[in-house]
DNA sequence: GTAACCAATTACCTCAACGTAACTAATGGG
DNA sequence: CCCATTAGTTACGTTGAGGTAATTGGTTAC
């Protein structure tokens, strides 16, 4: 029979899947692999696509996505130097989780600031 | 006609959805929904369930969380106090996705700690 | 009547996240 | 010859996240 209880627990503090799930529920994550599942791309058009990232902050998240077996990264020995990113076969698995995500921000956000507002009228 | 086109988009950096976003892509509210998706509960209890978390951060997640209408908190005028968190009808709507990636985290760690070692053994 | 106790919050401090700006390398175009 | 281009890296400063410990207020125990 196969095991079926979870190994891993987020809910505990040392378990390691705890630092996975840090790395993968953020904002700059959920973005970068929903830009992604759209396929390939360059880091200077995932830097345009996300409107707002700093170079520096979309190389650290990209690194450590790829760290993480998450994205791939190629570099092309060009000048100017072209670099491609894309999702791994682990990576698209992680897709449609962030994506729902950052749709569920998008088709609740109208009603978030109505509750923010009251929140803050009290 | 109804609009399908999306009013909002996470992508654009002032666009209020991607506050929504970076309240909800967070490794607390994921493990505070998580567990709140099993029902009401108070204060400790939910200090006790998420292993390693501090009382002033939990308090700050629940905050911002109860601001966004996402849970509710009710206090009940007894001595010692006593507070119970619980799920709105829109914060149930995030459970299952929240749950999703707890879920994805525990499930790809073992491959995620191999990809890890091998990145940093280059 | 004061000491202990509990749930929850706050004050204070530390450290990580993030933005900005300057700099790099190698080539092609004006 | 000099500038633009691309994907970084580094230095530096600021903001925000987070941990630790004291505090609050009313009740029970001594």
């Amino acid at each position: 029979m196969s095991q079926t209880v979870p190994d891993w627990s987020v809910l505990a503090a040392t378990c390691p899947s705890r630092t996975s799930l840090a790395r993968i529920a953020n904002k700059w994550t959920a973005m970068v692999v929903t830009v992604l599942g759209n396929g390939r791309m360059r880091f200077g058009d995932l830097r345009t696509s996300i409107d707002g990232i700093s170079g520096k902050v979309l190389t650290e998240t990209l690194r450590d996505l790829e760290r993480d077996g998450i994205v791939t990264r190629q570099v092309f020995a060009e000048v100017p130097p072209r670099v491609e990113y894309e999702l791994t076969e682990l990576g698209f698995t992680l897709h449609e989780p962030l994506l729902v995500l950052c749709r569920w921000a998008e088709k609740h956000i109208a009603e978030v600031i109505v509750n923010r507002e009251m929140y803050d009228a009290r």
